[in-house]
DNA sequence: TATTGTTATACTCTATAACTATA
DNA sequence: TATAGTTATAGAGTATAACAATA
């Protein structure tokens, strides 16, 4: 491996072709379980769960979230934001206010130990790993549109 | 949800470098859910757990792999490889034989059916998404390069 | 004594269904 | 009647510790 080839066939007579070879990669770098693992330290030196940790990143920086807006945020289950909200609660993360005009609603509120946190996990999450700093600073901007473009076609995610 | 934003500082101030947003974006692309659910109705038409039909993808090609390596492999406990091998074993997918020389290593063998149904999860594991056909080959092939070199640094992995 | 795999167990992840309160 | 959240429950993911067989 490693080794630059004539693009396009293999001896083997398996072609790899180049969008295949760069979504194995991609895959690879962004599947590093050290991220996980910070993640899951951050957990557990706060007492909370770890879903709760990813939680985190989502709640940081906005007003006071609607548990349902986070479910949708988590594409989990709302029964699951209720075990996830209990873990922040009883950490002394969050904890539950009512929504001023809908009663049935259940806005999630921070803690200023729990903003803390979520700064942490948002910079645990959103910080490139080491490996970025090979690109050079137009390298990393050719990177960037190019994630723009495979972006822009994100499923529309109906309602 | 869904309202695009001007990308580059949000209205808090915080100004998101390059190398953030292209990691943000990367992982975003890369943590697909849809990879997820036809791995997981690949996993309940052959009647194995999700967790087995992620195995599948170490056992395709290569011959008969010891349970130790496929756990290396998954980066995951060994007691969780034989929950996931007796699933395999249960479906008639794959079977433990024991290995030539030492007596205490199992390998796992693909059945016929095994080895049809481990081409389709690295089928659904290895092909890019649609989104990929936005991309021109130029700026496929220098994604390509792009990853390579991120991927250069990868961890050594000792042993 | 060290290693491979299994068993027992426990915690976490996550969803479905049934329920309560509110709209 | 529809919606937000909770409870009960269950299957799946995953690890740790203790163990058996083999090296």
């Amino acid at each position: 491996m490693g080794v630059a080839r004539t693009i396009g066939a293999d001896e083997a007579g398996v072609v790899k072709d180049t969008a295949t070879e760069a979504w194995e990669r991609m895959r690879e770098i962004t599947h590093d379980p050290q991220v996980l693992g910070q993640l899951q330290a951050l957990a557990d030196e706060a007492g909370i769960i770890p879903g709760a940790a990813k939680a985190l990143r989502f709640l940081s920086t906005t007003e006071p979230m609607a548990m349902r807006r986070l479910a949708a945020n988590l594409r989990c289950d709302n029964s699951y934001v209720t075990t996830i909200v209990d873990s922040l609660e009883e950490a002394g993360v969050a904890r539950r206010e009512a929504h001023a005009t809908d009663r049935r609603i259940k806005v999630i509120v921070l803690t200023d130990a729990g903003r803390t946190l979520a700064g942490r996990a948002q910079e645990i999450l959103g910080t490139p790993p080491p490996a970025f700093e090979l690109l050079s600073p137009a390298e990393t901007e050719i990177l960037r549109d190019l994630m723009r473009k495979l972006g822009s076609a994100a499923k529309p995610t109906s309602t």
